[in-house]
DNA sequence: CTGTTAGCGCTTTCAG
DNA sequence: CTGAAAGCGCTAACAG
């Protein structure tokens, strides 16, 4: 059809015909069908998304950066939530599958490496948020946890705590996993005796409760790395329970900085990525659109983390 | 074909092909091709969602809520951030309509009343939450901004202030636009002296700084309520920063119970809605399913606020 | 119960 | 430059 070329403007068209072509179609209200033109093309513009969890800050601003991006090239952003739930990520991309999504992107995964490898190679492109993946499958990029970990220690080293505790995230993911591992790592480097029964882990709504515990049980602890803000600004809480002063008694150290971070009384000493959030799911979203057009630039980019050194543990 | 039957089990099919179908669909990895489907059918089990914020705390919890009922219905969200632009409102609900998404969810749209309206009559179905839309368009959810704020007031009140101070949000919105009115009325029939100079808005960023503007050039304020939580808790910084004590100079209330509410120091005093932001998110999704089915029970639902009285307000 | 056929609304190729 | 025709992968209606 003629209408095809003006939609497009491709092929040549005499300028009358188009402006014609153009009025009626306005009279009309004629609006293109994409899901046609999808099936047409084998294209269908639209991006998969695997988020463990939408409500999260952190990922709600990766989100934002991604759809800024996507949205400025035409691409639509199909959004599901896995509620850290295994089985429904399995599920999610098997419907993108179906969907002929253009392309997918999982963030923190909680599926282990060889499974996540199998769904992402059924997919015309992937890129992956801290997740294990195998190389060249998907463009990845994860942060530094080693990198991250050791700075937020040696900063408490620095000012003289001794008793190190930390609050893990409860579930499994890339992220969590180095940053308890990192955790013992840097610990132990520095010739301290050892941790292990001052750590645990929880929910990420369950800092405050999760904190408090641990502070009872490993009442000699001075300084107190959280996986995330939510969970340290719980843990700054149940300082304020116990009668612990931060930082003098106990100084405690968050991930992400998220917005409240700084307005968190104490303000809240964490760890904050070299590019913001936005820029990372812009990053992200890049990264996908150069598969999508098969000219990837890179496959794995490192982001490191940086000490936004506030209140808690100045 | 029959595999069609079998993929939809529908109409009678022998076993014995059945499962034989089943085994050559496995083998074949094959995948149905949701978009062929979806023109065949005329149904696309798209949802198109518009939000002004994904990073939101309140809009992700929402949107948190209502993922879980589109997933387990087989729908799945296409999620567009507006970032306050309403142009790009506009735009988002045009390709909505390409998309030929089976509805629409519009959540505190900026957009007027009589603009909204006319785009979401193209829709196939569409529920709004905190919109102006014209009744009889779409399903509508909506909170009750006097009721809330003569809580937040008169629980003020009740403590003997007498200076009230609002912080406003300052873009175009159904809950903003109430929340002021309300306040500005509810302070008036207390008899109170006008509070016209002690009322300031800004962006969802800014509350530290001002409140802190606000507080410098109405010192006599005792209690400030805040748009949102976010805003709230720049402004308990802000009475921090000048030496405000809280709650004994001034009480704060924000609005929305965001997770961090409990956890600042001091906790804060805030209107949480009586439903979860979750469920609120749920109940705006089986409206729309409803809708898209042509048996809406329930056109509009007003959901009231409570106070949650913490230390920032007593 | 199972095979055949005609579209869904577009793009693409090939003639005119 | 503009029509006509085939086909994307499915569903639905109709025969067998």
């Amino acid at each position: 059809m003629t209408v095809s070329r003006v939609l497009n403007n491709k092929g040549e068209i005499s300028e009358t015909t188009r402006t014609h072509v153009l009025n009626v179609m306005r009279d009309l209200g004629y609006r293109p069908n994409r899901i046609a033109r999808s099936l047409a093309t084998a294209r269908t513009l639209k991006i998969g998304i695997v988020v463990p969890s939408i409500s999260s800050a952190y990922f709600g601003s990766v989100l934002e950066g991604a759809e800024r991006i996507f949205g400025d090239s035409g691409y639509h952003m199909l959004l599901c939530n896995t509620a850290q739930n295994t089985k429904r990520e399995y599920a999610i991309l098997e419907l993108f599958e179906e969907d002929r999504v253009d392309g997918v992107i999982v963030l923190s995964s909680h599926m282990p490496q060889d499974e996540l490898t199998l769904y992402l190679s059924k997919q015309r492109a992937a890129v992956v948020l801290n997740s294990d993946v195998e190389a060249g499958i998907a463009g990845h990029v994860m942060t530094n946890e080693r990198n991250s970990m050791s700075l937020a220690v040696n900063h408490l080293l620095k000012s003289g705590r001794r008793h190190l505790g930390y609050v893990g995230h409860d579930v499994p993911s890339y992220a969590g996993r180095e940053r308890q591992r990192s955790f013992v790592a840097t610990v132990e480097e520095a010739g301290l005796s050892s941790c292990a029964n001052r750590m645990i882990s929880c929910d990420r709504r369950d800092g405050h409760m999760t904190a408090r515990q641990l502070l009872e049980r490993a009442p000699e602890i001075d300084g107190l790395v959280c996986f995330n803000d939510e969970i340290a600004a719980g843990a700054l809480r149940a300082c304020l329970d116990l009668g612990r002063r931060v930082p003098d008694d106990v100084a405690v150290i968050g991930y992400d900085d998220i917005f409240l971070a700084k307005l968190l009384t104490p303000s809240l000493t964490t760890l904050r990525l070299e590019r913001t959030k936005q820029e990372v799911g812009a990053l992200v979203a890049r990264m996908l659109l150069e598969r999508i057009e098969g000219s990837p630039t890179q496959d794995e980019v490192m982001i490191n983390h940086e000490l936004v050194v506030r209140e808690s543990a100045p």
